[in-house]
Formats: C-alpha cells, sequence, structure tokens
DNA sequence: AATAGTCTTTT
DNA sequence: AAAAGAC
C-alpha cells in the first residue's frame, strides 16, 4: 500500500476544505508531534472527500462522523474569508516550514527533522553541506531527494518486476515473486515498489530464521549487479533499497519482504490493500468467526481464542474460507 | 481515547 | 532496551 492517499481527486466537491485539512495534519505531525490531532484531521478530510455532496456550512460539516465543533469553525472561516489564520501563522514560522520540509527526506522524521532546524540547518541545500549530521538512510533519502517524490508509472514497474524476476529465476526457479500495492491493483502510477518473495523451502513450521537470511542476502546481492543501486537496510526478512533500471531512468524506492511459503498469500493480499478493503474484509472476517491478519486465517473459538491458521494455498481461498465475494486485485481500490 | 503492528537501525 | 523511522 502506498504511504498516503490523496482525498483529494478530481470526484471530490470538498477538496478546497481536505486539502486544508491534510495541511493541518501534516503540521500536528511533524511540527507539534500530535498523532492523535494528525489522526483526526486526516479522518474529517476522508469523511468529506468521501461525501459527495458540496459543504456549505460548518454546521451541515459537524453532521459528518469525525467532524466537531473545531474543525466545523474552521470550515465556516474558510467559506467566509477564503483562508485560516491558524494556517497562516504556520506559514509565518520559518522553523516549521523547514522542518515539514526536512521530514519530506526519506529517513528523517519529526524528532531529527526539528534536530536539524534547531542546529541551524533549514533547507536542502543546508543538509547536502553538513552531511555528517546524518546517518545511512538519510543520505540515501538526501541523495534521491527529488526522485523520490515523484511517481512511478505502471510501464517502469513492470519492466522492474521482468528485471527481478528474471533474477530471481537465474538463481533458483522455484522463488515466488509478487509486486503487491497499487500496482497489483491496476494503478497507472504507484509511490514505490513492494514486493513479496516466497521460496516452498520457507515453512513457518520449521526454524525460518537461519536459511532465509541469507536466501534474501545472496538475493541483494544478485539484484545489485543489475537493478538495485542502494541499499538502505536488509534483515532476515525485509530489503529496502533503490534501483534504477538504466542510467537516464529515476532512482526507485524498492522493498522485498521475505514471506514463509504458508503465509504467503496472506501477505500478498494484506499487502495488495487497499487499506480500506482491507479494514472491511477483516470486519467480514471475524462475522464469519475468523480473524485475518497479514500472516494467517485462523478460526476464533468460542472462548475467543484463535485456533490454527487454515491451510492457504491461492488468494481465493482466503475468500472462499470467509465466504466473501471474490475480488480482483483491480476491484480493491477504496 | 484516538489504527495496528512489525521490522530494522541507531543510540 | 528503547527510540526513531518506514511501511
Amino acid at each position: 500500500m502506498s504511504k498516503r492517499k490523496n482525498p483529494s481527486d478530481s470526484t471530490n466537491l470538498n477538496a478546497n476544505f481536505c486539502d486544508f485539512l491534510m495541511e493541518l495534519a501534516d503540521y500536528e505531525k511533524n511540527v507539534s508531534r500530535n498523532i492523535h490531532k494528525y489522526n483526526a484531521y486526516r479522518k474529517a478530510a476522508s469523511v468529506l472527500a468521501a461525501h459527495h455532496k458540496k459543504i456549505e456550512s460548518g454546521d451541515e460539516a459537524k453532521k459528518l462522523n469525525g467532524i466537531g465543533e473545531k474543525i466545523a469553525k474552521k470550515i465556516d472561516e474558510f467559506i467566509h474569508t477564503g483562508k485560516l489564520r491558524k494556517l497562516e501563522n504556520i506559514h509565518q514560522d520559518t522553523d516549521a516550514q523547514a522542518i515539514s520540509l526536512l521530514t519530506r527526506v526519506s529517513g528523517i522524521g519529526p524528532v531529527k527533522a526539528a534536530d536539524l532546524v534547531r542546529s541551524g540547518i533549514k533547507s536542502i541545500e543546508d543538509l547536502r553541506n553538513n552531511q555528517k549530521m546524518l546517518n545511512h538512510h538519510q543520505l540515501i533519502g538526501l541523495k534521491y531527494f527529488e526522485d523520490f517524490e515523484k511517481k512511478i508509472p505502471r510501464s517502469e514497474i513492470q519492466q522492474i518486476e521482468d528485471n527481478l524476476k528474471n533474477s530471481i529465476a537465474n538463481m533458483d526457479s522455484n522463488f515466488t515473486l509478487t509486486i503487491c500495492g497499487s500496482y497489483r491493483r491496476g494503478k497507472s502510477e504507484s509511490g514505490d515498489i513492494d514486493a513479496l518473495l516466497t521460496h516452498p523451502s520457507l515453512q513457518v513450521s520449521d526454524g525460518k530464521k537461519k536459511q532465509s537470511e541469507n536466501m534474501l542476502k545472496n538475493l541483494v546481492d544478485e539484484l545489485s549487479k543489475t537493478l538495485v543501486t542502494d541499499v538502505i537496510s536488509i534483515g532476515d526478512t525485509k530489503f529496502m533499497g533503490v534501483c534504477r533500471i538504466s542510467n537516464e531512468s529515476l532512482a526507485r524506492r524498492l522493498d522485498i519482504r521475505l514471506v514463509p511459503h504458508d503465509q504467503y498469500y496472506c501477505a500478498v493480499l494484506y499487502f495488495t490493500g487497499s487499506d480500506v478493503f482491507n479494514k472491511g474484509m477483516r470486519a467480514h472476517a471475524l462475522e464469519k468467526g475468523f480473524t485475518l491478519n497479514e500472516y494467517s486465517l485462523r478460526p476464533v473459538g468460542v472462548t475467543g481464542v484463535p485456533g490454527e491458521p487454515v491451510p492457504i494455498s491461492s488468494e481465493e481461498d482466503i475468500f472462499d474460507y470467509i465466504d466473501y465475494p471474490y475480488k480482483k486485485p483491480e476491484e480493491r481500490n477504496l
């Protein structure tokens, strides 16, 4: 699943409200570090985006779930003045603007950004001149700052997919690789590339730790000859890095997760999303007496204790077990 | 009170 | 062991 969905698409009649709510959300997360206000603003933006009627007043908005007194007042202010004083003030605050900017670098979060600003580092240029203050991940984020903010066209992900599949097939023909996220849902562009990888020898039952370790590292070594240009981090089960199909193309974020064979389809389902689709499907599973997560589908006993995972050998199996009509990945948007 | 939870790296 | 960050 991609990082953020934009509640301001073309069909959104309340896009102007959503825009300022999302900006307030980012401010609360990155500058105030109030994650709950951040979530509250995001929830308000998303309920407004889903609303099919243009909102004409704060009172009207307040009827919606997730919009209370304070946001209703802001909507009124915006309707009447075309802006928000709170937002205007934030725009005037250069430190707040600097923190917001620096958090756009991969690996820099609100805490590190505030630390940098306290040291007088307030721009990407400042960052380039003070690289000793950055760790490995942050250096890569800086190096590819512009590239990472660009969407990846579907056609390019297809090439990367071919490339990945060729490389792993050369190592071991029993690997299975699936690129999930919005790409799998058929979107025309994506924010990053999230690949799931499994191998029949990788069972959750036996001590998977040992063998999976070198499997992923060996794979990344191989990919580094052609596709992978940087490693952000690599552990036993997860690789985070950068790839690029040619010198002319942009650097792209690539994640690869190594998943045990018997958990593969639950993982594929989960990482294909969307968030909203997953939530709905998990709720349905619960109604049918199952609990569904990224690893397994388990029946819930009368005591409420989950039982042993149900054996799964395809995504369809999961839908069947909980009696949920199968949805193709393209039908899981939203 | 608030979406969750895991993985990896850094300190 | 805990914090930070990504997803």
